[in-house]
DNA sequence: CTATGTGAACAGCTTCACAGCG
DNA sequence: CGCTGTGAAGCTGTTCACATAG
């Protein structure tokens, strides 16, 4: 419905801050929000929110704002949300396992359809107590991809080897891949990696308050 | 040591990045790497690469490139990441356990000093089988981040009660705060906040993936 | 001849400021 | 009036291209 290019990076990120926020809104009854609320509650220019909406036409009225419950359907199609999609997992360790008890996505319009670890301990075991998901082989890998029609996967295998697996899974069909092994993956066109890495972020924090005093008190 | 404004956000990412590739070409036994070859395993431009470091210094030699454990070494003192910095979490739910099974951040630097939560059931309990860490009460956070002169805090708390414990947090001396609640965090000036938000990369994906057709097939 | 460091050109994102609409 | 939508201006980060060093 919209394009995919020509829209910055960072509107899209902000998209999903938007979407968020409306959402909180929305539980406190808000009907109407303008772009200086919005903003003010996201720490943005009320300017960016606009332009960044503007990208996708336009939903606001002059004089009064955005209606939220609107606005939330139209970021939602936007972003490709508003139906579910499918996900699959590779790497049934600890990480893996806590990317499951984390359930904020399924509210969200992402299901864990499947999980696959090549690990002969773990293969044919249930996933999660309590789940029904059992973990799969890799070698069913693609059959599974193709049968349930998954085009996005979480990579939650060790550094060494994230990239031969990530090009199974891509040459399995997937089309966007949620990366939480710390190495940059190389993909071809047309396949989108997002990256997840706690110690980059740790990294960042240190920077910034460690770069004004060399020793604390 | 380093100079903590005017360098740009995008360019302390990436120094996270570099270090990383680095300490992987040290594996394999590699002395020496240009700016193109550092690029390359990274998909970032040389001339972004002697861009960055350029910030900081100059040390690569002409004709021959970076050393690359002297690099290394460098890196970790610009990013404040040759001490070890102690850090605590607040929240021992799922998601705070997850953090703490990715054992990925011990060797890069930080270490997990305490672990705090509001729950009865949890206080007093082994924070995880095997630790040695114990869940303290929220009461005890101001004098335990004292004591232990913790700088960095990981929030793993409802969404909801997410800016009130940062708030505990900030207050306690907590200079950075790695956010998992999906919430914009409002903090004073001082102290930086990094977000780890999964539903927003995985939307970021769903946009790239799905935005250019309608049904898959 | 190879690879750095860097001023200058370029590109892209953000902010400004205002016309226009309800 | 209040607030959106948007051209124009401004700014920040990236890429280019070359002088320079080994």
């Amino acid at each position: 419905m919209n394009k995919p290019d020509g829209i910055p990076a960072p509107t899209v990120r902000r998209l999903s801050l938007y979407l968020r926020q409306l959402e909180a809104f929305l539980e406190t009854n808000l009907r109407t929000v303008s772009s200086k609320q919005l903003g003010q509650a996201l720490r943005i220019t009320d300017a960016q929110v606009r332009k960044d909406l503007a990208h996708f036409g336009q939903f606001g009225q002059p004089g009064i704002g955005y209606a939220v419950e609107e606005l939330i359907a139209k970021l939602r199609s936007i972003l490709g949300t508003d139906r579910i999609w499918k996900v699959l997992l590779v790497g049934a360790g600890n990480l893996g396992r806590a990317l499951l008890a984390y359930r904020g996505f399924d509210k969200k319009g992402f299901e864990l359809a499947a999980v696959f670890d090549n690990d002969p301990e773990k293969i044919g075991r249930p996933f999660a107590t309590g789940g029904d998901l059992v973990v799969r082989s890799m070698e069913e890998l693609p059959a599974e991809t193709e049968r349930l029609e998954i085009q996005l996967g979480m990579l939650a295998v060790p550094a060494p080897i994230a990239q031969a697996v990530a090009e199974r899974m891509i040459e399995a069909g997937i089309r966007g891949i949620l990366n939480f092994a710390p190495v940059s993956l190389h993909v071809p066109a047309g396949v989108t990696v997002a990256n997840v890495d706690m110690a980059v972020h740790l990294e960042q924090l240190s920077f910034s308050v460690g770069a004004g005093r060399e020793k604390p008190e």
